[in-house]
RNA sequence: GCCAUUGUAGCUCAGGGGUAGAGCACUUCCUUGGUAAGGAAGAGGUCAUGAGUUCAAAUCUCAUCAAUGGCUCCA
């Protein structure tokens, strides 16, 4: 007999060999029925393995993140068989579960498959599904697995089994579809109840773009066929909120093929946003120490070569452009980094003057590939909120935990709540992405470690992910359709100082060098307001909005009152106008409230007599009656309240 | 850059080898209306661009450009 022990802290006694099944069978079988796999002693596993030993069982079912692992690790294998069966020949690449579903990607060989074919593959999925196929775990030998695949001719399939260990190899089968794979799996398909096969798209086998391209199939499953339609609705709301979408509604921005690929165009109400941000922070950093400076968009390649931008990217940039008489190059900046070192250059500085920190809202051009062109987020020209600060070693972590204030000062203003710090070091394994001496990245990586500790953020550390010259710590944040995007960022950097032969003199009268700390709260101007406006569905707040107030009134009667309403709203310094058009009141409201306009001043009979406003909010509804000064304070008071960052 | 899809009026979209369609927005007129769409009339398009097939191309083919979903990349 062994003894199990559940969750809640009771042991219960199986003969050896129980499974995490038979465990839940003896609780109760609807609980049963509910169970997808099992955590035994922490580890994920079949809750149809059997267990010889005293162990911590946990029942993973469809509210558990690991039971909903476990059903699109499944699906993902139900989806295999259904494409294998309608187009036989086809070769598996890999096929995990993922946030939100799961992925196979596939080699089609001639076969063009499209959009067009989800519906079958849907139905074939859900038809295997209801054959209630088990899944069956087999342990093989490494030769008996590469066997099995090279009769099958399953290229992929082979080189994975090359890279594991003999005896470590497990197959998992399910209908007429085996499949290379540690598992877990569900007991059986009959969870999978509704199915959706998403998108296609062509991914590099190995996620290298020198092989083959597969065909990535996504897909999602669900117990319910309730649960799938909520979640299709789901991702429609998402859709509401992407800020292409928005920029376009309410007029912030647009792209012209005439202007360039990745280059936005800042229309009014996008730029007064834009500009309202930057002086935030303007004042911020003057309130911190900063000094503005400005600096031209482009620079000679030899300020690159300097810098290591040259090697690192000089191939992959926009290319230089030359002077016609003396064949000078020169390339658009895509870092402010080397003419900030040059600004630091431009006379001698003593240890008095550091830490020296200069701010400029630098807008830079990096050629992305154009399939990697997105929206505001991924721009060929953007505008860093970009600062560097030059210290002596001993202040380096001093001013990241400033920095690391700023940032933190920002979100908050912003009410941004779900962020990662990420910490990005080097690439553990090769090192020649990067340049400086190890025993440079050494010292720049512990200082960041060593802030991250202090500071008490949650942070994850990724490997591989530091800039060429410098570790970093970056500030992510989720759009609206969940995908990723670095904002704020800031880095250490020994090498840039040592390149461009910056120094300081000391107390002791030597030479010295400098660190240099680069910084972009914001990130970039561009990615920022659009995260901004998935975070806030375009009703930003109120101290950033374009336009803070609109006044309607009901008819042209009322036209003097609404601009001597206007007239003090404006000496308040309200933004706010008039809709002066001849439409109904109720139209008028319906429009302001679709154009995200915070507050609409109602004004007729009742308020002209009484000197008063009818005060409507965006997305509440009617507040009542103000008198003028009484609106002018509630404004301003949430506009402080908002501001109010310590 | 790669794979797939898409490109028709300012916006959202229908159509489809034989004279270009709708709703909203816009303009004008009527209406002066109290908390999410008042009414009428009008104007607006080389159907992304270029070539090819055809008696005839917005429609079929190819190329180019751009957008969308991913992959790779991201100083």
């Amino acid at each position: 007999m062994i003894n199990i022990t559940l969750p809640d802290g009771s042991v219960r006694q199986f003969e050896s060999g129980v499974t995490a099944m038979d465990v839940a069978m003896s609780i109760s079988e609807g609980l049963a029925r509910n169970v997808l796999s099992a955590k035994v002693n922490g580890k994920v596993m079949d809750a149809m393995r059997p267990i010889n030993a005293d162990s911590d069982v946990q029942l993973l079912t469809w509210n558990d993140d690991e039971g909903k692992a476990t059903m699109w690790h499944s699906s993902a294998h139900l989806m295999a068989e259904a494409v294998e069966q309608l187009y036989p020949g086809v070769k598996f690449g890999i096929g995990p579960d993922i946030e939100n579903g799961f992925y196979y990607d596939i080699d089609f060989g001639d076969y063009n498959i499209s959009d067009a074919d989800f519906q079958k593959i849907e139905n074939k999925m859900l038809e295997l599904a209801r054959e209630k196929q088990t899944y069956n775990r087999e342990e093989v030998s490494k030769s008996d697995a590469k066997q099995y695949f090279t009769k099958k001719g399953d290229e992929y399939k082979l080189e994975l089994i090359d890279e594991l260990e003999d005896g470590q190899i497990t197959f998992y089968k399910s209908g007429s579809f085996t499949d290379l794979c540690r598992g877990p799996h569900l007991p059986d398909t009959s969870p999978i109840k509704a199915v959706k096969v998403l998108s296609l798209a062509g991914a590099y086998w190995r996620g290298d773009e020198k092989r083959k391209q597969l065909t990535r199939l996504y897909g999602i499953t669900f117990p319910k066929k309730k649960e799938l339609d909520e979640y299709l609705e789901k991702l429609e709301e998402a859709k509401k909120r992407d800020h292409r979408k928005l920029g376009k509604e309410l007029e912030l921005f647009t792209f012209s093929q005439n202007v360039g690929q990745g280059l936005p165009l800042w229309l009014p109400n996008g730029a007064m946003v834009r500009e309202r941000l930057e002086q935030f922070l303007k004042k911020v950093q003057k309130d911190a120490g900063y000094y503005p400076v400005i600096t031209p968009h482009i620079g000679n390649v030899n300020l690159y070569k300097t810098s290591g931008h040259y090697d690192k990217y000089g191939a992959d940039s926009f290319q230089p452009i030359k002077t016609p008489i003396e064949g000078e190059e020169f390339f658009l900046k895509p870092m402010n980094c080397p003419h900030h070192c040059e600004i630091y250059k431009s006379r001698p500085v003593s240890y008095k003057d550091l830490p020296l920190r200069l701010a400029e809202f630098g807008t830079v051009y990096r050629y992305e590939q154009s399939g990697e062109l997105h929206g505001l987020t991924r721009v060929r020209g953007f505008t860093q909120d970009d600062a560097h600060i030059f210290c002596t070693p001993g202040q380096v972590k001093d001013e990241f935990k400033a920095v690391m204030a700023i940032v933190m000062k920002i979100f908050k203003a912003l009410d941004f709540k779900d962020f990662i710090v990420q910490i990005s070091l080097r690439d553990q394994e090769d090192r020649s992405k990067y340049i400086g001496s190890d025993e440079n990245w050494d010292k720049a990586e512990r200082a960041i470690m060593e802030v991250a500790e202090e500071s008490g953020l949650d942070t994850i550390i990724e490997y591989g992910e530091a800039a060429f010259y410098g570790p970093k710590m970056d500030f992510m944040v989720k759009d609206a359709l969940g995908r990723k995007w670095q904002l704020g960022t800031i880095q250490v950097d020994y090498n840039l100082p040592e390149r461009f032969q910056l120094e300081y003199t000391g107390s002791d009268n030597e030479k010295h060098r400098p660190v240099m700390i680069h910084r972009a709260p914001f990130g970039s101007m561009e990615r920022f307001v659009a995260v901004l406006i998935e975070h806030t569905s375009g009703k930003f707040p109120l101290w950033l909005t374009p336009e803070q107030a609109i006044i309607l009134p009901i008819s042209e009667k009322y036209q003097k009152y609404a601009e001597k309403v206007l007239k003090f709203l404006n000496n308040s310094e309200i933004r706010a106008r008039i809709d002066d058009r001849s439409e109904k009141t109720g139209r008028k409201i319906r429009d302001a409230e679709l154009k995200r306009i915070p507050f609409m001043l109602i004004v007729g009979e009742k308020e002209e007599e009484n000197n008063t406003v009818s005060v409507r909010k965006q997305g509440e509804g009617d507040l009542g009656s103000f008198e003028m000064q009484q609106f002018v304070e509630l404004i301003e008071k949430e506009i402080e309240t908002a501001l109010d960052t310590n």
